[in-house]
RNA sequence: GGGCCGGUGGUGUAGCCUGGUUAGCACACCGCCUUGACAUGGCGGAGAUCCCAGGUUCAAAUCCUGGCCGGCCCA
């Protein structure tokens, strides 16, 4: 850069040049050398839609770890993830070609995908480049810190890998078990994939005669599962319906007899205390079913309509099914009476779809024997903020099945198993490569077992978390590094949002105890999200979202940073999104570049060091600032870390110091050129500190000042230390700040321009700052001393 | 139904752990000021039932109990 002088406002044009710059010096390459390794696993985004804001706002929070990190003397490996797995791409794909997966040939389909994601994974690399993320490498390599893909070969290979390894140790097992299914998505779930809403739906009272004689008052949402009904319960301590134990009901259409039981799931106070319990309405049903060791009965199928076995309703949709029988059960009378009530229903976080409850055969991944060692190993993992640790160990404690990881999809890492056609002998291939069972022939020519060769490749695919969950293991070298990998395992940091604590944090929790024996990081950071200004969730039905590129567009990418560090703890709670709040933490910015405008008008010369009191003062005000500054930083509080800078330069060191130094500087009668020469060398020395310690935050800023003034770049630089010889003076900052004040409210009281001299006396207390403040206010008598 | 987090001037927050200051700061607002870095500035001002109710204490924004509201998680 070569530029006359530092300009008084902040031109986000000069971010692109800076960019350019960065670039060519390619100083943020990982490099292997003796310094102490930072890896951050930074969350791979999905390519699929651009950048949220969120993730512009913690991504800047993930650059601000990384610069101070290599400024305190660490080789950061920081590397670019891009996720390409699982159902989005397709469900993108068949709507941009209007194709359907069901019908399109595999290669052909996957081709689509890949189309769209090459496309996408562009923009998203142009957005964090723009915001001036010190990643690694922006470019795909396969090294360490090199830009990954989650649909790469490679990162597939070790994908499979930690399937044959785990397979081989008995760990995963395929078995026909109900599980949570998305009609929509066609695809099973796993237990961290299904949300809850609250919904408005009916609650519908229906009469069943009971086989003696008599009627009772069954309450319930789903009068289309009435055919899969087994048992009617009640709450043992209810004493409305003891009597009725032992006893059968006839259920209503189907007129199949049913028993009556006790069982605590019962609540007395739902409905009439008695409840249904059909397979599978609920999860509850299912306990139900396995406590009372009643058979099953499946009416859904996997189109999410109801099948034979419903009878008349076969080949309704769930929904036209729930009206269609409440009208039939009214017309004989069965029905007593409907009610609206808000219900939680468990849906698809993908489509938010309601799921059904479905048997079907599926791969699993043990986990619920593992629950106390998986805890025991977060134990060992230091979040932060240390209360989002909760959110871990409740999920792992609340683990009641296991993991179902294979998926009937197209767009994901193939699973890799052949089966002997005539044997049907599973055959899982050795390490080493990528495998493509649905189009490749396996590694072997005949069965071990039978000694067949003719197999058939396995068609599904993995559950994207079983890729993303080995995202530590692959950026830390496990694939061509083996000899850094064990060095560097566990990693530094898994910086990551709250809503995938149970998805992606736990799942690399449990794969790194699987395959590894370790917990996967030393420090959690777990961060809340970006809201709009009313705090409402951003979301496209609401139209209030808000795309990081244009603000940057209209402020520029630091305006953005500043604000971010500036805005709130968003480790704590959610931060709303707001221009005008943007605009004004921006204005330190300003702030900034005329201070240093205003140091770099006089030049540096060379003197000792601090000789006046005031300048050891703001000297010693500095070696506080650096301690604080670096304790929050350590703790990942980076809010508070620059808020305190901010604060600093602004409201002491600024409005009070430089205020105070300007009579020397102009060399105002009375003073000597060495208390000139002190005064300046601590203006460079004050500004010199201040541009390191805000360096991570504000990069382009902080890079710009200081090229112009120090022609070196901030980003090589160390960290500031504080000065130990310093004496501290901090404890005059207050009364000085406060003895200010009250200078500039007489004179306000008496109507006198800041220029104009004054009477009056300086504190006792402040008497060795006397010659500075005199100039500083002019003041002309009472002073008590010089 | 259970758990976690939060509730401080119009807005964003600090302080709470380790009770005691006129509850700090910023934005916005109002007034004055083109003072040789900056008017995206400087100085000044007004503006707060510290969610509510009890309790502990000489003293509570801070500790305890209960409740309300908001958010999230689990059943």
């Amino acid at each position: 850069m070569n530029f006359m002088s530092i300009s008084t406002r902040w031109d986000p044009k000069v971010e692109e040049e800076i960019l350019k710059e960065w670039e060519d010096k390619g100083w943020y390459r990982f490099v292997k050398d003796d310094r102490p390794v930072y890896i951050i696993d930074t969350p791979p985004p999905y390519v699929n839609t651009p950048v949220h804001i969120g993730q512009a706002f913690t991504f800047v929070y993930m650059d601000a770890i990384a610069r101070y990190k290599r400024m305190t003397g660490h080789s950061v490996l920081f590397p670019l993830g891009l996720d390409r797995n699982g159902l989005p791409i397709e469900v993108q794909a068949e709507k941009e070609f209007k194709i359907s997966v069901r019908t399109t040939p595999r290669a052909e389909f996957i081709g689509k995908c890949r189309e769209l994601l090459d496309k996408n994974s562009d923009a998203t690399k142009r957005s964090f480049k723009r915001l001036g993320i010190s990643f690694n490498s922006y470019e795909k390599s396969y090294e360490l810190g090199g830009l990954y893909e989650t649909d790469d070969p490679e990162f597939r290979r070790l994908t499979q890998e930690t399937f044959i390894e785990l397979y081989n140790k008995g760990l995963i097992y395929e078995s026909e078990k109900v599980s949570n299914y998305c009609p929509d998505c066609r695809i099973s779930l796993s237990d961290a994939e299904v949300e809850y809403e609250e919904e408005r739906t009916k609650l519908y009272y229906i009469r069943f005669p009971l086989k003696r004689g008599g009627d009772v008052v069954v309450a319930t949402t789903r009068p289309e599962l009435l055919a899969a009904c087994k048992a009617i319960i009640y709450n043992p301590s209810d004493e409305r319906y003891t009597a009725l134990k032992g006893e059968k009901a006839i259920v209503p259409i189907y007129n199949n007899e049913i028993p009556i039981v006790d069982h605590p799931y019962a609540k007395p106070d739902f409905g009439t205390g008695l409840v249904m319990i059909c397979s599978f309405g609920d999860r509850g049903d299912m306990i139900v079913f396995k406590d009372l060791g009643l058979d099953p009965v499946f009416l859904i199928d996997e189109d999410g309509r109801m099948n034979p076995l419903a009878g008349k309703y076969r080949g309704m949709k769930v929904r036209e099914a729930r009206r269609a029988i409440a009208d039939d059960l009214k017309a004989i009378g069965a029905l007593v009476k409907e009610e609206d009530v808000m219900h939680e229903t468990p849906i698809c976080w993908r489509s938010k779809t309601p799921i059904e409850f479905i048997p079907r055969k599926e791969l699993y991944l043990k986990q619920v024997a593992f629950k106390e060692e998986l805890a025991k190993l977060a134990g060992r993992m230091s979040f932060y903020s240390k209360e989002s640790a909760q959110l871990l160990y409740s999920w792992i404690g609340s683990l009641t099945d296991d993991w179902v990881i294979s998926r009937r999809r197209y767009y994901g890492t193939e699973i890799p198993v052949w089966y002997c056609k005539s044997c049907g002998y599973v055959y899982v291939p050795p390490k080493g490569r990528y495998y493509v069972p649905w189009k490749e022939r396996p590694p072997i020519d005949r069965c071990p077992k039978c000694g067949g060769a003719e197999f058939i490749g396995e068609t599904r695919i993995f559950d994207t978390w079983f890729d993303s969950s080995n995202t530590p293991i692959y950026i830390s070298g496990y694939l061509w590094d083996r000899e850094f990998f064990s060095k560097s395992y566990p990693v530094s940091l898994r910086p990551q949002g709250k809503e995938i604590v149970r998805s992606w944090l736990y799942f690399t929790l449990l794969k790194s105890y699987l395959f590894l024996g370790k917990e996967p990081f030393k420090d959690v950071w777990i961060h809340m999200h970006v809201v709009d200004e009313r705090g409402r969730k951003m979301s496209k039905s609401l139209g209030n979202v808000v795309d990081p590129m244009d603000v940057i567009k209209r402020y520029g990418a630091e305006a953005f940073r500043a604000w971010a560090f500036l805005e709130g703890d968003i480790t704590t709670g959610d931060v709303k999104f707001s221009p005008s709040r943007l605009e004004a933490a921006s204005k330190f910015l300003t702030k900034l570049l005329n201070i240093s405008r205003f140091i770099s008008s006089f030049n540096w010369e060379k003197a000792s060091g601090p000789i006046t009191n005031a300048d050891v003062w703001i000297t010693s005000e500095l070696n506080s600032l650096i301690n604080n500054v670096k304790a929050a930083n350590d703790q990942y509080q980076f809010n508070k870390a620059f808020t305190l800078i901010r604060d600093f330069t602004w409201f002491v060191f600024a409005d009070h110091y430089i205020e105070m130094v300007k009579p020397r500087l102009y060399m105002a009668p009375g003073f000597t050129e060495a208390e000139r020469k002190s005064a300046l060398w601590t203006l460079y020395h004050s500004l010199d500190i201040i541009l390191r310690l805000s360096a991570p935050y504000i990069p382009f800023v902080t890079y710009y000042i200081y090229n112009m003034i120090f022609d070196k770049d901030v980003h090589a630089e160390k960290y500031p230390d504080a000065e130990p010889k310093v004496q501290d003076m901090t404890g005059y900052t207050e009364k000085l700040v406060a003895f200010n004040h009250s200078v500039w409210n007489a004179k306000k009281e008496r109507g006198l321009s800041l220029k104009d001299p004054i009477n009056l006396k300086i504190p006792d207390e402040l008497s060795i700052f006397t010659k500075d403040l005199v100039a500083m206010h002019n003041l002309s008598l009472g002073s008590s001393a010089g």
